[in-house]
DNA sequence: AATAAAAGTGAGTACTCACTCAATTTACTA
DNA sequence: TAGTAAATTGAGTGAGTACTCACTTTTATT
């Protein structure tokens, strides 16, 4: 739980993402992380007094910061190029880190400390920032009387199944979808969905 | 793998989807199992070859029947209440099977023999309803010209996100979302989206 | 009621795993 | 370079696990 200071124990946490997300928490063998991180066995206890130890310092503020980082100004940019740029963004993020992702979510239905920090300190950082900016528009006016917590999660949602859909259930073997159509429609459904009385502001016939 | 025929086999498989969606299938181990179905241990074996034999009959066309159900007839009813049947139809029916879903879901990941059952039998077919019925409005012109792929997800992820949130990450401790206000913004915010120049159709203001 | 077949049991078995620790290597200091 | 502390190693340990099987109980048949 501790900081990550030494090379060793980043070797180490780096190894343990990588088998975890492969095989689950259960699934795998401290010998495993071992021998991927190349180390031996014990050298995993000098830096984690247990298994589970280990597991959980895999949300710590270092490993996640990339996860949670904050997006680039977006003033004076219109919606569309706002809500593509975010949807991009959390693409990357999420792809760059794909097996702590992958790990997180699968391991967060069994490990209650483990889902407080990623919903705490991932997911809803995340969410507070598209939050500020929506609020925003509700308030100007732009955006219809809305929750703004609603107006979030269902962007989140739309965007988010398709990762699901591609990175997490292997759906291109059904479906494939081209990124850039699926980025332009969905933000397209969402804007005109969320606007006050849109009225021919969809680019889409 | 087999077909369910006995009582036994069903008090197995119920215990199964219980205990596994509670610790997962590598952190259940087969004495709980027995315990929870009220059987010896060794009566699981005379059922089920092995434990992960058990866990792919979790999956059996009896097991998924519920999940995979049909909608009602909708002819002659408008969108609205359509969407907000199927949102309604979609959240019993997951309530009513979240063990198995939770379960599903985080063993998708370990298990590609699952996942493939997972997704081919339950969410294709599942999205296969929705898909037709959108591709319908879309031929009518009321529907924009878009992939109806891609509007079947969208709108399954922004109705798929709020049950993630409370009953996957456990987000009502963070933030609690009135159940029918969400089902009516949502609804909004996709018809609206997704219909060709609604200009005014949208009921909040 | 007697017999056979089927279903159910749970202690035992062979094996695996998280974790330990005595021995060894590496890094550091004077 | 010798001496010491720190880091690393991996065989060993005990707790536990999936699965077996010799036995008991239940059910069906005559």
């Amino acid at each position: 739980m501790g900081e990550i200071t030494s090379k060793r124990q980043q070797q180490i946490i780096d190894a343990a993402i990588k088998v975890f997300s492969k095989k689950g928490y259960n699934g795998t063998t401290t010998k495993e992380i071992a021998k991927e991180a190349g180390v031996a066995e014990g050298t995993i206890f000098r830096y984690f007094r247990t298994k589970k130890d280990l597991l959980l310092s895999l949300v710590s503020p270092y490993v996640v910061r990339s996860l949670a980082d904050t997006l680039e100004e977006f003033s004076g940019k219109d919606d569309e190029t706002v809500f593509k740029a975010i949807i991009r963004n959390r693409l990357k993020i999420i792809r760059e880190n794909l097996d702590l992702v992958r790990l997180l979510l699968a391991e967060s239905q069994f490990h209650p400390e483990l889902r407080e920090q990623f919903v705490g300190k991932i997911v809803m950082q995340a969410a507070s920032i598209l939050e500020s900016y929506i609020s925003e528009k509700i308030k100007n006016g732009e955006f219809k009387d809305i929750e703004p917590g609603v107006a979030v999660r269902a962007f989140a949602g739309m965007t988010g199944i398709f990762v699901l859909w591609k990175e997490f259930l292997g759906g291109e073997k059904y479906i494939a979808f081209d990124e850039e159509k699926v980025i332009e429609t969905v933000v397209d459904i969402y804007l005109n969905g969320v606007r006050k009385r849109p009225c021919g502001g969809s680019e889409l016939e």
